[in-house]
DNA sequence: AAAGAACGATACCGATGAGTTCCCTACGAT
DNA sequence: ATCGTAGGGAACTCATCGGTATCGTTCTTT
């Protein structure tokens, strides 16, 4: 702990880049992006604006290369589950629910980083939107590969079904509109990835 | 110019308030709450700011009032739609997915206000957040009654599956990770409406 | 030891935010 | 015609925003 390569003196103090990582981490989460000014962020941090700026373009960049961090944080997280549950795509989506629903009580009230900047950033172009709309992509291709490879009637409604409620589960957590959300959005995903193969499947011949 | 104080006679020009309350609510869509000043409702409404002021107490309040607005007009479709499917809560449940699906591609790219609303109050004391959650509250409740009334087997578990893939599929529509999503909203909805009543239905067996 | 980069702090910039003061014009009553 | 009043609107206050400029200090490197 005390063991620094440069050494920051006395407490063992993370370097700056990280501290305002930090800082802004927490502050964008319970506070929202529009609200929290470079200065809030600077006095979490222990630094000072200027200190920001020499780490971080504008404030966009910083609110951008946040967002890269979660996104990168669940990526290990669908990596983690599809590792641990090799050869078991049923077993990786339901393990995936699990991640979210567990997260459901943290995000209590305060909602999904990635749903919340969605809210304040609506302009498409903007660098930090850009990164959730990948980010998102990526998981839904990801989610469709699972649920190919369990063998779901139709794979790429199966995601969406589960992309579906695991978003509903979070946004529903977050007006608290729904009790016990996390217990139901368990069930929920074993319903789907459990349901029946009715012989009378009709993929593609339901809605069009 | 020509318009006249007491009389809207000429251009068919709806009195202040409407005009302030039509004007917040497209630059609040679109643009989102805190990114709209004043001044631009103002100038979007042709009034002054003295205007809005003389007609809510503050800009939270009209922000309240227009998610009050947004809420009714909920309010209105669900009573829409209950009236005109009296007594057959199979065909309520899919007529409000077909609601929700009908309003994505408007949506498209800007989301549902309450939920982008809720991204930007995080202060659960903030007068519109009070709205947004008990507007939620009693949407579910109509719902839950709907699910049970529609002989489903667990209409709490219904009524969450339910609302979960309803915003689940207005996010999703938000940060365009799902295609064709109203469709696909149809269909899922339609599946939970019509899910088989198995009898070995593990209620409360499944997650723990 | 010297040079140079990174750090910390303060003060500043122009723009914009919400909310207010105050005047001025248009009208109804007398 | 004159007075009183109410609404409209420019201009203002004060705070805060994102972003910069400029200091002196500290640490790394050579």
């Amino acid at each position: 702990m005390a063991s620094t390569v440069s050494r920051p003196s006395r407490v063992a103090k993370l370097p700056p880049r990280e501290r305002i990582l930090d800082a802004a981490e927490e502050l964008f989460q319970s506070e929202g992006i529009r609200r929290v000014g470079v200065q809030a962020i600077a006095e979490k941090a222990e630094t000072t604006k200027m200190a920001i700026y020499r780490h971080f373009e504008t404030k966009d960049a910083l609110v951008a290369e946040w967002l890269r961090i979660v996104a990168a944080d669940y990526q290990a997280a669908f990596d983690r589950v599809e590792a641990e549950f090799h050869d078991r795509p049923r077993e990786q989506i339901l393990a995936l629910a699990r991640f979210i629903a567990e997260g459901l009580p943290a995000l209590s009230y305060r909602g999904c980083p990635f749903i919340n900047s969605l809210a304040e950033l609506p302009d498409r172009a903007h660098p930090a939107r850009q990164v959730i709309e990948q980010h998102k992509a990526l998981q839904t291709r990801r989610l469709i590969g699972m649920c190919t490879a369990a063998g779901l009637p139709d794979p790429e409604q199966a995601a969406a079904e589960i992309t579906f409620v695991l978003e509903g589960a979070q946004v529903s957590t977050q007006n608290g509109s729904i009790d016990r959300a996390g217990e139901r959005l368990l069930r929920i995903v074993q319903g789907i990835v459990d349901r029946p193969r009715s012989p009378l499947d009709a993929s593609g011949a339901a809605v069009d």
